[in-house]
DNA sequence: TTATTAGCTTGCAAATTGCAAGTTGAAATA
DNA sequence: TATTTCAACTTGCAATTTGCAAGCTAATAA
């Protein structure tokens, strides 16, 4: 979700298999806690769009840290991640600071979905 | 851990319940993965250490971020968890490096546990 | 030498998870 | 317009994991 947005069917069909009922719980306790929040989708009224609210954003620092300690202890990690890691090690703060702002950037609420919101 | 050392019992006592089995369970798979190993305690032969490895010290800064993430979003922290993480704020870097550095030096093998690593 | 402590293990009920199939409403297709 | 497909779930049931209580063994303490 730090990646991308995401729909119920890309978590469904992503590399981490998981089962549709304990993912639609868990996606509803995320909701619940307001780590994420739901949202209409732009091009579709029968999809969901899963966006992480700023509570849920701010856990990027506690991601980069399992991943930096990830990278230093196994060696099965993507090629994107350890470009990520790179980007990271040169200059952290710096990092998550660009990352965070970009995130709540794209919480911004489009027009056209402003109305869900309300009700 | 990272506060203190700990035997089976300190952890079967602390304030967090857990079921003996499953601590069982737990503390051996930990062992397992190489984050924690047992040690023998100096004060009697009863007694296990479960100490933290290099790559379980290394999870500090994972656990420092959570802790600073759940300041922001909760309010029931300890009084001792807001005081170390005051230190934290004022110099993050330097906070785990130093913590880190005593972690390790903990490690130290007392002569009198030597024997029994290498069996 | 008997009692207690520390560190487990075992048995069983309760809760959680995984898998497969079904439901509902929106959208694409014929 | 009718029908099929798709996305997001829900439901039922078996398998796994967890929690609780009791028991077991070796090492100290009384």
């Amino acid at each position: 979700m730090f990646a991308k947005e995401c729909t119920y069917s890309d978590f469904l069909n992503a590399d981490e298999k998981i089962a549709t009922n304990i993912l639609a719980s868990r996606l509803q306790k995320l909701v619940e806690y307001k780590v994420i929040e739901k949202r209409t989708h732009p091009e579709s009224k029968a999809k969901v769009l899963y966006k992480l609210t700023a509570k849920g954003i701010d856990l990027l620092p506690i991601m980069i840290e399992i991943d930096l300690w990830a990278e230093k202890y196994f060696s099965n990690l993507s090629d994107g991640m350890k470009a990520m890691l790179k980007k990271v090690k040169k200059d952290k703060v710096g990092f998550i600071k660009k990352a965070t702002k970009q995130l709540k950037s794209e919480k911004a609420i489009a027009p056209e979905n402003y109305a869900a919101l309300h009700r």
